[in-house]
DNA sequence: GGTTCACTTATG
DNA sequence: ATAAGTGAACCA
């Protein structure tokens, strides 16, 4: 008789450890067991299995509880393999959430215990060949021929008709029979060969095949420096070494590109995971890579769990983006997860991106990272020039318009020598601040540095870190003047706007909306790749990995939006956005001109971004963040405090904030004050933000706060690392 | 006495 | 997470 240590399928803090079964035969930990839990039925997943002598009376006697039999295994082989079912460890640990929900967020939902969605394997039939007979006829001998030289040929694709194969098969020299086929979500298989290396690409990959160990590459690389042509040539060596590589792409949708050119020149070999995929489509792949069918996966933040084994190499592309911190129940951070199974795998991990983050930079200078840098764009083409244009001088010429009049002439001259546009609108910055408009300030927190938030209901300012507010007057507090305004997002109609100014003009608007549909991304690019279009205009979601070579002018309608969110990260956002749009134009042959509207032509960010110049930005904000004592000067940690009674969850979370000051003195800790969104479905919702240096005793103290508030029930506590969004 | 509802308890 | 058990509150 065994034993088996088994966690339930529920995601609770309650639940959050194993429970004890028998069975009569050995179950490979990683499987699924059905198990009788309380008075339902439920799925569980066995962590551990032992033999044991005793019997179940004996067990019961020495334990003091009560056994039970598992019902039924589920899985014959394990769905986690050793390494990931460590992972999960590991990653409950790391973000203090329950090992169920770790384990849950690496399996396709379709093996969720919830789940119910079924996929249905698709099949297809295929004609096999099994013995050599004479055939009535010279057409049946011909086709018979014809089958032996094609294994297992799909009937769809056999040049004989239905009522000849069948005719064959009665007769009893072939067998048509039922196959599982996979669903190929990327149908073109256009294989296309190497691009030559310059000599500064050559070092780089050279430099990162020398290292047959675990180290982390920053590479540091200019828009149009050709880091993709890196990846893929890395990708080859590897391949050919026999192992296999992890290609992290930022939300796959905004990076088709990427996609296509490792489909391109891998075909077959390359598992594609991300969540525009069909259900089936999804699953598919999935079990591709677990039938070790696929040499590369290329997939966004969830991939990072891809069951690949023998890893060679891990990429992130394009290091810096959000989306890799997932803000959802294991809120893990992906450059985390592939450092650990870099490690794992004593495998390099190269973190890629023009604009890196602060925190990944520093550690390159540290030495913690290994830096590489591509400083030049491919065949000596020069970055574009970048205009500043003050938006304040044309309100000043009374042009109230969206466009200053410099760009409405550029974007017409651009459009008249047939060369191609475009425009980024930027959205961000939903919460409205105040400016005033004689002196241009922003009115900001005092303690935070962040641009304070309009509250309607109170008609306060406040602010999201400390809870610092004042009430809301229509002055400013730096020149005294009342020409103030409140700014948020206005939706502005600019598709119309641009085919009612510009002579020829043909838009395309790629945001959220327009893509929305499967493929939509696909196609609108497509489109205007193909000159259908010569204005591309949308919001961040063009600043990525696109690469359009008659695109010769980049307008940015608004660049300081974002510079005014209330987020310690708005100046480096704002960089990235700015350096990596700009990146878009003159990527072919000919020049490229980018233009900023802008009311703060001087602030240090648009300077640096102008001169192109990611040291003098790096520095400057460093400055700025060991002034404030942010990242990467510490760790943040956003403690999140939610329940149905208002005062109660302010009671409970200045509690947790004694408690935590007590036992972690050398903590700082901000609030607890309201989040933006106070109040989620009945539910009050407030926040601390941890500022952590020294990370003595941190885990386990958290976890005891959360494992005591989360078990009395009155509120909800989550720990949220790293945060990149404030909740 | 019977029904309802909030709250507690245990799950192997 | 979820179902069952507990006891107080309410009603006729």
């Amino acid at each position: 008789m065994y034993i088996l240590k088994v966690l339930v399928e529920h995601s609770s803090y309650q639940l959050d450890r194993t429970f004890d079964y028998l069975s009569n035969d050995y179950v490979e930990t990683g499987c699924r067991v059905s198990i009788p839990f309380g008075r339902q039925k439920i799925i569980g997943y066995v962590t551990e299995c032992y033999q044991t002598d005793k019997t179940k009376h004996q067990l019961e006697e020495e334990k003091g509880f009560r056994y039970s039999f598992i019902i039924q295994i589920i899985d014959q082989k394990p769905l986690l393999n050793k390494e990931l079912q460590e992972l999960a460890k590991y990653m409950a640990k790391q973000t203090l959430s329950t090992r169920i929900s770790c384990l849950q967020c690496m399996l396709p939902i379709q093996l969720k215990p919830k789940s119910q969605k079924t996929v249905g394997i698709k099949y297809e039939k295929v004609i096999s060949f099994i013995k050599e007979i004479p055939l009535k006829t010279p057409k049946q001998q011909e086709a018979l021929n014809y089958i032996k030289e094609h294994p297992l040929l799909p009937v769809k694709d056999c040049p004989y008709s239905l009522v000849v194969l069948n005719n064959i098969e009665k007769q009893g020299a072939i067998q048509i029979i039922q196959q599982e086929v996979y669903r190929d979500p990327y149908h073109e298989n256009i294989q296309q060969n190497d691009f030559p290396l310059t000599p500064m690409q050559q070092k780089v990959v050279n430099e990162i095949l020398l290292c047959h160990d675990f180290q982390t590459y920053l590479l540091h690389g200019v828009t149009g420096s050709g880091k993709t042509e890196v990846y893929l040539q890395l990708s080859r060596h590897i391949i050919e070494q026999g192992k296999t590589v992890l290609m992290m792409v930022p939300e796959i949708a905004l990076t088709p590109m990427m996609v296509a050119a490792f489909k391109s020149r891998f075909g077959k070999q390359v598992a594609i995971l991300h969540s525009k995929l069909s259900s089936g489509e999804r699953y598919d792949e999935y079990r591709r890579i677990v039938e070790d069918e696929v040499k590369i996966v290329v997939g966004a933040r969830s991939a990072v769990f891809a069951p690949l084994e023998k890893i060679g190499l891990i990429i992130m592309d394009e290091e810096h983006d959000a989306s890799y911190k997932q803000e959802s129940n294991p809120r893990y951070l992906t450059s985390q997860i592939a450092r650990w199974r870099g490690k794992y795998h004593e495998c390099p991990v190269v973190l890629g991106s023009a604009t890196p983050s602060l925190e990944s930079y520093s550690r390159a200078l540290k030495g913690v990272y290994h830096l590489c840098s591509l400083p030049k764009r491919i065949n000596q083409k020069p970055l574009p020039t970048i205009e500043m244009i003050d938006m304040v001088e044309e309100i000043k010429h009374h042009n109230y318009d969206l466009l200053s009049n410099k760009m409405k002439t550029k974007i017409q001259e651009t459009l008249d020598k047939n060369e191609q546009v475009m425009l980024l609108l930027n959205k961000r910055g939903y919460a409205s601040y105040m400016r005033c408009l004689s002196c241009d300030e922003v009115l900001k927190c005092p303690h935070c540095d962040v641009s304070l938030t309009y509250h309607k209901d109170s008609k306060t300012m406040r602010c999201h870190y400390c809870d610092y507010q004042i009430p809301f007057i229509k002055k400013c507090s730096h020149c005294g003047s009342t020409n103030v305004k409140l700014i948020g997002s206005g939706t502005q109609k600019i598709e119309e706007y641009l085919e009612n100014n510009f002579l020829n003009a043909r838009v395309i608007r790629y945001d959220v909306d327009s893509t929305r549909k499967k493929d939509g991304h696909h196609e609108l690019l497509k489109r205007f790749e193909n000159q259908e279009a010569n204005i591309l205009v949308g919001t961040q979601m063009i600043a990525k990995g696109l690469n359009f070579e008659n695109v010769t002018f980049v307008g940015v309608i608004n660049a300081d939006l974002s510079l005014n969110i209330p987020d310690f990260r708005a100046n480096e956002r704002t960089y990235q956005l700015l350096e990596q749009v700009s990146g878009r134009s003159g990527r072919g042959k000919k020049q490229g001109t980018v233009m900023i509207q802008t009311y703060n032509p001087d602030h240090f960010v648009l300077q640096c971004v102008k001169n192109h110049d990611y040291q003098m930005f790096y520095k400057k904000e460093m400055e700025i963040r060991q002034l404030a004592k942010y990242p990467p000067y510490c760790y943040l940690i956003s403690v999140l405090v939610q329940g149905k009674k208002e005062e109660e969850v302010i009671w409970n979370a200045k509690q947790m904030k004694e408690y935590l000051k007590k036992q972690l003195p050398h903590v700082g800790v901000l609030g607890p004050a309201p989040c933006t969104i106070y109040k989620m479905s009945d539910i009050y919702r407030q926040r601390m933000t941890l500022k952590v240096t020294k990370t003595d005793h941190l885990y386990e103290t958290l976890q005891m706060m959360m494992d005591y508030y989360n078990k009395k029930g009155k509120v909800n506590v989550i720990c949220d690392f790293n945060p990149y969004t404030t909740l």
